[in-house]
DNA sequence: GCTCCTCCTTGGAGCGATCCAAATACTTCC
DNA sequence: GGAAGTATTTGGATCGCTCCAAGGAGGAGC
């Protein structure tokens, strides 16, 4: 089924056949009816391959994966894709995955670039040393990041989760309970979300005149350090803790039930991501939700300016998550 | 970057290049080498449209995704994602995603041939009634199935977990320990997977002379109603449960801690999927890891076959998961 | 009726690769 | 040394689409 064959169909030449779907506005009417009328008929759809040859555009848009980590890295990320997927594919787009090993990922990058088999990419988890956004921009290529630049000039359009905002919506939450001995259940220091969500707990302790001193521990996200980490915090005595992630909140739950005391009723704990755990666990612990489709939305409104020629000044989104209140607070 | 360019810089015609790169034993060693140097130098790589237009093969493999329904229901998505991703990667393909919503999926199938977006298709979720399998093969479309081919003739290849021998190992285990009474917590009839976990649960009792009457209940995916599912089980007086899924198992955790006896101490648990939730909750709960990795490549071992042309039998791959023991039981 | 202008429609060229068949280079053997 | 045969290399055509510039139809004005 081609151009060709349309057109014979509707007997025009082969350009009017074009002409009917990428610049309607000049047919006549009556032509331009006749035509898609012929389309509808041979149910005739542009070979994307041949497009794409002509107007040096896939119409791709690349999003790079890391092989996977053991999967608890990413617990957002289905959804994510799933969003920028429904904007792409509303704007014509489509996105294409290809791995990105960490040690050869702007290898990668180019070789999507110089095959032409992607005309933008969406970068997901982004970390403080991350030379993609600046290799990006350097080369004029379109894209957009879902997470900040944490490190390094800010280049480029970001769309990220205002994680500070977060937790300090926590922290207000359980002040208004009552709560004055609350602490932060955190990341090692150095990851830049992990530090944001840090200092939005922070910054709304002090600003509540609440003590933070001693209150802040750090650990990685393996369930054992985690409530090793929680039972330090519990051993001064905080009365609530507000984790980084719903992992962490995980190992602070552990870490109560191990001293026979209960999450919500002894301690007020919560969490951060709003993933499935957050539910299945007892009793179900309060998060701090994500609005990933929202952030995909945006992700592609941005990234669609760049991928259409428009000129701006680089945006930067940052969306507050929304605080869900369950039995742990 | 042409391969007209990279030829003027070996000194050979534009095909020599070309036969260089798709079929090097044509060419003297002497003149490979030239070439192959000539492509470094200039770090040439052939252009995708280009090659898709003339080859009329995409290179690129389908794989529709659902609107997501809450996320809950795929949390095996993302590894599989990973897993084919990464395989196809390593055949020179790459997975390009596209929406599919229940009500338009063929047509989206056939708007993804029509335009030649893709050579073949990936499909996961598959379901009773499920008409993708049917349809594809009718058309003669490379595909491959996460998932067996629930009703109707089977046709096509598949590689799906075998849930019914997770079931029994998971029984089987259980009995070893000395219980007698186990229960499975499942969902409603009609769901292939379902049908087959609890399939599992029931021979492996009936092998082992165990009985099964009333030990078994039915749930939907949400923990309120899991939980008052499993509150039936528990109060029959089975010592153990075996859940259809982790969110289950962990309806049946709320059940138990609610009439305030612990999981792995007073009654066992065993969950399915071995999710990240599966660590989280406390005590650990037991479960059976699904070898996604392996099915990924799986899947596109099958694939590549068809989309190479390779001319056989419908191919079948079960492959069991694996029972992980932590502390609920 | 004719010119001029605008609005639509058309054929030719080319994007960068591979298929094909023909041309050339190199061996082998007498 | 030359014919015959095989091994390499080459140029032309083509995939389906869009760019471009030129051609034709139709209407206004004199």
């Amino acid at each position: 089924m081609t151009l060709e064959m349309v057109a014979a169909r509707a007997g025009v030449a082969r350009q009017t056949v074009s002409n009917a779907i990428n610049s309607p506005e000049l047919l006549r009417p009556q032509t331009l009816e006749r035509v898609r009328r012929a389309i509808d008929e041979l149910n005739y759809r542009p070979h994307r391959a041949a497009q794409a040859l002509r107007t040096r555009a896939s119409r791709l848009i690349g999003y790079g994966i890391r092989p996977s980590l053991g999967g608890v890295a990413t617990p957002v990320l289905d959804e994510f894709l799933h969003a920028i997927s429904d904007a792409a594919d509303q704007a014509g787009y489509r996105v294409v995955l290809f791995s990105a090993p960490p040690d050869e990922e702007l290898e990668r990058y180019q070789q999507l670039l110089d095959e032409q088999g992607a005309d933008g990419f969406v970068l997901s988890g982004t970390h403080r040393g991350d030379r993609r956004q600046a290799w990006l921009h350097k080369k004029g290529v379109p894209f957009v990041a879902f997470g900040r630049t944490w490190t390094g000039r800010d280049v480029g359009d970001w769309v990220d989760i205002d994680g500070a905002a977060g937790t300090a919506a926590a922290v207000r939450h359980l002040a208004a309970l009552g709560h004055r001995d609350i602490g932060f259940l955190g990341w090692p220091k150095g990851s830049g979300a992990g530090d944001d969500r840090a200092q939005g707990w922070h910054d709304a302790m002090r600003d509540l005149g609440l003590p933070v001193r001693n209150r802040r521990v750090e650990t990685p996200t393996d369930l054992a350090l985690a409530s090793q980490a929680a039972d330090r915090l519990l051993d001064g005595g905080v009365t609530a803790v507000v984790a980084a992630s719903d992992a962490l909140a995980a190992g602070c739950y552990q870490a109560l039930h191990r001293r026979g005391r209960t999450p919500g009723t002894d301690v007020a704990v919560v969490g951060f991501d709003d993933s499935p755990v957050a539910t299945m666990l007892w009793p179900s612990l309060s998060s701090l939700a994500q609005p990933i489709e929202a952030v995909g939305r945006e992700c592609m409104r941005l990234l669609l300016d760049r991928l259409n020629g428009v000129q701006r000044e680089a945006e930067h989104v940052l969306l507050p998550p929304e605080l869900i209140v369950r039995d742990s607070v």
